[in-house]
This record gives structure tokens, C-alpha cells and sequence, in this order.
DNA sequence: CTGAAAGCGCTTACAG
DNA sequence: CTGAAAGCGCTTACAG
């Protein structure tokens, strides 16, 4: 690999004055800056950037913590974090904790390593662990879907939008509704959205029955098997729509509701969360909020970057959301 | 940040006893061991990755240039990829030439100068620059789903599994088979589908109208907006299928086709490749090829580690696939 | 079993 | 406008 020293002699002038040039800092005249520039053209050099991170600090690259690399939710957001982090030279360094609120913390310390300038973090859940690694984190961390106490969040607005599709098929005279939920060690989805349901059941003075709610976890099939559950459970008393906190659980669940025979909506209505494209494009169209992932991760992204450069916007901020009416409710 | 020297001064020790400690190379008594053991404990230590480097030239990081971040295969292929660099304890720098063929080369360079210890490219192209540009290339790179020339590449069956498709689609009887492709700048999905597509009819003695034939970006839009052209175009001459060389255009051409009242497959028999998680759950289901491309991603890395250890196994390899029947041929 | 010393490739005061 | 020198945090012969 050819270094600073090697262009430095080819150019005839010392490594300063390479440095100098490459970083547009202080002088260099007319004639040493033309040379300098073909040498550089010729033998294609690249600075090397380990050496420059050991002298600066700085590293040009952002960690990303992921519940699961391979989602749709997931490349959204990675999407849109790096169309603002590429707009500032900086690259993504990508890391999957395949749900294990263990790994959180183990690339939390990972990324430290590497001395990621700053980390953004998708957490599944808020523990007390997670807090203490982070308040004494040295790297700038804010977070994506979870309110987490201490750091710069953004969520989404799992309650409003639970509530609003709660709206709906209450508006739309449904009154037995089911549920199909996830963990509630998971505040944002298992919580929040739970908290949605059954606080506007209890509005409505609609009874919340124990066996029309089931637990998934995050799976097209676990959807399947809680709307099975839930059916067979309840053959004297079928629900007649069922709220689901994402759209790939409410894929699941409308599988096994369409291979029993019954019609969505008519016999059951179901809604989802999350605006998946196939959302779109099951039968019938899926009722869902879109959450604007993308942007999300533009958002986190510029969250990040302000923060980096010690800016102390308000900690807490809620992203925008979109209730998707379509076919199946 | 404690760096080695105040582990060392804070064990009683060098910093060489405490780099052999780290890296388990070469003596060090069991008393020193403890206090350093128990220093690092106390400090959260990690050693920092840019001195690392810097001594050694390894980063423990692969770069992979992708077409398009927050796609279904990409995710898949990451996954993929990211379960075996994890076994090996590296990490994975992400990088999106949102389909633009000059990023490639960007990227290239970017990740030299990032001194990734090898490269994987999902190519969209191969054309003459990139080619030059990988022969004088310092580290090692692999290309998926493209055969770049000279360069190790895992590809996927593009000509055997359309002519799987064809195949099963003239055995239904189908004769008037039309054709969404891409552009033929793409040697993998635009060139080797489509060649598939023509052989078959030649050799069924079954004609090829140009007007059954329609381009589109990969995008469900433009499967839609070429199946629309198909049929206008066609109004006395329908075809009675459509092959679509990726599921998110037959996605888009079965929505115009129910739109427009035709049954699928009784007026028009629709196929797909890719087996995205929709094709199972749209109306009706897609019958499409599955690439297993989570494994092909496992293997590719593998192919990198290996050309990374300086193994020269067999350059070219094609990784299996399965048709997978589905209702809507 | 352990340490002093050199060096990886840069950047940045400092001096001229 | 330019260069010599120090130093970033490691690892690795080498010597003991």
C-alpha cells in the first residue's frame, strides 16, 4: 500500500504538506499542490484510515443495533439512517442481536471498540442493564422505537395509532375484539399497543375477554397460531375482528381465518400495524399505520448527528403516523 | 478512554505483558495475568481497533456493496452473510449503490481506504471498468449473483430455473406466453432470464411477440405498468401467461390482471422468481423459485473467508434453487 | 516469564 | 508557504 511518506517523496515535498493538501488545512503552494494532486492520481492513493482514527478520533462510521437484520421494518429504517449518514460521508456499521436483549449490550461495548462515533440502538426492551451500560456509555447513543429514560429517544406513537385503529373498528360497529399481541418485556409493541386495546375496550364498556387475546412473536406463523388459538378457544363466542400489533402476525392470522372458511371482514375483521407492502397486496387489503419508517431513520440519523456535535434538542420525540383504511376491516 | 498503558501501570506491569495477556500470545505468569485480569474487569477496557489495525493491517470488518439496502433479498443476504462473519468475530460495513453502476466503483475505493479485510459485491453489472478495477485491487473481493470475469463468483441459476418456469408453464398448456423483464445491462436477471424465456418458446416452435414482452425496474410499479402495456397492447391477441423474472413485477402485473377482471391463472397464468415472503400470501399464491439466498449469502462469505486465507478453490459456483409450485399457474 | 524499543500511517502544534 | 518532531494506542521481534 502506498502511505503519506511514499507521496511525499514522489511529490519531492515532506508528509505535512501531503497532510496539508488532503485535509485543506493551511497553505500549500500553487506548484507543490499540482504535483502533489498527480501523484495521488496516479498511484490511487487512499489515506489510510486507521491511522487517521488514531490520531483524530474520529472513525466516520455510526452503529446500528438491530433486533433483526433481516426485516422489513428493519431496511427501512437502515434505509433512511443511511441516506443521511452517506450525506455526511460517514459509513454504517451494521450488528444483530436476533431478539436477544443480551446482545444489546454486548455490541453496545462492540461498537465502543470500534469506536463508532455514535451508535443508534433498537432496542426490544428498556432494562435497567441496558440504562446503566448506556448513561456510562462514552459515545453518543440515541434510541429508535423505545422510549429509553436517559437517552435521546425516538418513537413511534404505538399508543395513538393503536388507539385510532381501536377507533375504527369500534366506529365500524365491532364490539367483541380480539387480540394478538407480543411479550410485553417489549414496552413499545407488547405494552403500549396492549395498553391501546384494552384501555379503549374498558371506554367503550366492551369486555375484554382473556381468551380472545394471544400472544405471538412477531412471526407470520405465531399469527397464525394465535388466531387458531383464538378460534378454537372460543367456538361459542367468536370475536368479530381482531386487532394485531403488526402486519405480519395479522398476515398469519387472516391465513388461517381464510383457510377456516370465514370472510374478513365480514365474519372477522382484521388490522395490523406497520404498513408491510404486502399489506397491500394480500386478499383482502390489510387495514394498517404506516409508521414512515424510512423517515424515522432520517430522523434518528439527524437525531444522532445533532447529538454528536453536542447539540441538546429535546430528548423525547414521537414520529408521525398514517391509519391505512383498506379491505380487511 | 484507558488506553493499554494504564491497564499496565494500574496492573504493575508493561504494556507488552498486558498486549500478550490480551492476545493470548506468548507468557505471562499467573499472578500477572490476575491483576491484569482483574484491572480490565474494573476499567470496561477494550483495546482500540484503529491501533490495532494500524500494527496489524486487519480491520475484522468485510464491506458488502449492495444494489439496494432495504430490499427483501439483500436483507436475506446480509443474514446470511452476517451469520458467518459473526462465528468469525468480524463485522459487516454496509454500503447501497441504489442501482447506480459508477457507485460501485465508488465503493470499491471507499472500502479500500476503510481497509476492509475482503469485499462482497452484488453486482448489477459487469462491465469493462469494473473489471479493471477489481484486477488491481489490494483485497480480496467475491461477487453473488453476477459472474464478474476473474473474479471468484457465486451466481444464482438464472437460465436453469426460468427454463424451470417456462417448462412448467408449457406443460399447462400455455402457448401464448408473454414476458416482464429488465433491462439486458443486468447479465444475471436481465441477459440469462430472458435467453431462457426465447429458448424455450424456440424450442416449443412458439412464437415470440415482441408486443408480449415489456421492461420494468424491479419495482411492483412497473410489473404493474408492463403488464398494462401487455394487455393494451394486445387486446386481440392476449397471452395466456406471463413470466416475470423477479415476484415484486409479477406482484404488480397480478394486481392490473385483477383489476381488470382476468382470473389468475384461468385467463392469465402468472410466475415469478425470487420467493418473496409475499408470493405465499397474495391471492392468487405465486408460483415462483426459491434462491435461498440466506444460504447464499452463508456461502459466499464462506467464499471470502476462504479467498481471504488465500485458498484458490474453484472460482465459479452456482447455488441450487427450488420451483416452487404455487395457484397462480 | 517479562520489558524496552521500534514502528504502523497519520495530524498538528510549533518554528521558521 | 513549508518541514521536523511528537504522539495517537497498539504489537512484535529481541534481549534478558
Amino acid at each position: 500500500m502506498t502511505t503519506i511518506n511514499d507521496i511525499a517523496k514522489l511529490a519531492g515535498v515532506s508528509r505535512t504538506t501531503v497532510s496539508r493538501f488532503l485535509n485543506n488545512s493551511g497553505y500549500v503552494g500553487q506548484e507543490a499542490g499540482e504535483r502533489i494532486a498527480q501523484v495521488i492520481n496516479e498511484t490511487g492513493y487512499m489515506p489510510s484510515q486507521s491511522a487517521q482514527t488514531l490520531r483524530t478520533k474520529k472513525t466516520g462510521v455510526i452503529g446500528i443495533i438491530l433486533p433483526k437484520i433481516s426485516t422489513e421494518t428493519s431496511s427501512r429504517v437502515v434505509s433512511g439512517i443511511n441516506r443521511v449518514m452517506k450525506r455526511e460521508g460517514m459509513q454504517i456499521l451494521l450488528t444483530d442481536t436476533e431478539l436477544d436483549p443480551d446482545k444489546e449490550i454486548e455490541y453496545l461495548r462492540l461498537l465502543k471498540s470500534r469506536q463508532a462515533d455514535g451508535i443508534i440502538l433498537l432496542a426490544t426492551n428498556i432494562g435497567e442493564r441496558l440504562q446503566q451500560e448506556i448513561e456510562a456509555f462514552p459515545i453518543p447513543v440515541v434510541a429508535l422505537g423505545q422510549n429509553i429514560p436517559g437517552v435521546p429517544s425516538l418513537t413511534y406513537a404505538d399508543y395513538d395509532a393503536s388507539s385510532d385503529i381501536m377507533q375504527l373498528l369500534i366506529g365500524k360497529g365491532h364490539r367483541k375484539i380480539g387480540f394478538i399481541g407480543v411479550s410485553e418485556t417489549d414496552p413499545a409493541v407488547g405494552k403500549l399497543r396492549q395498553g391501546a386495546y384494552t384501555d379503549a375496550m374498558k371506554r367503550h364498556n366492551l369486555e375484554v375477554k382473556e381468551s380472545w387475546m394471544a400472544e405471538g412473536d412477531f412471526s407470520i406463523d405465531s399469527g397464525y397460531e394465535a388466531m387458531k388459538r383464538i378460534i378454537t378457544g372460543n367456538r361459542s363466542a367468536l370475536p368479530d375482528a381482531v386487532f394485531c400489533v403488526t402486519d405480519r402476525m395479522a398476515t398469519g392470522a387472516m391465513e388461517y381465518l381464510k383457510e377456516q372458511g370465514f370472510s374478513i371482514p365480514g365474519d372477522v375483521a382484521v388490522a395490523g400495524i406497520g404498513d408491510a407492502v404486502m399489506a397491500r397486496y394480500i386478499t383482502p387489503s390489510l387495514t394498517t399505520v404506516n409508521y414512515y419508517n424510512e423517515e424515522a431513520g432520517e430522523a434518528v440519523g439527524e437525531m444522532l448527528l445533532e447529538t454528536m456535535a453536542g447539540i441538546k434538542h429535546s430528548k423525547k420525540m414521537m414520529h408521525k403516523y398514517r391509519l391505512i383504511k383498506r379491505d380487511s376491516v
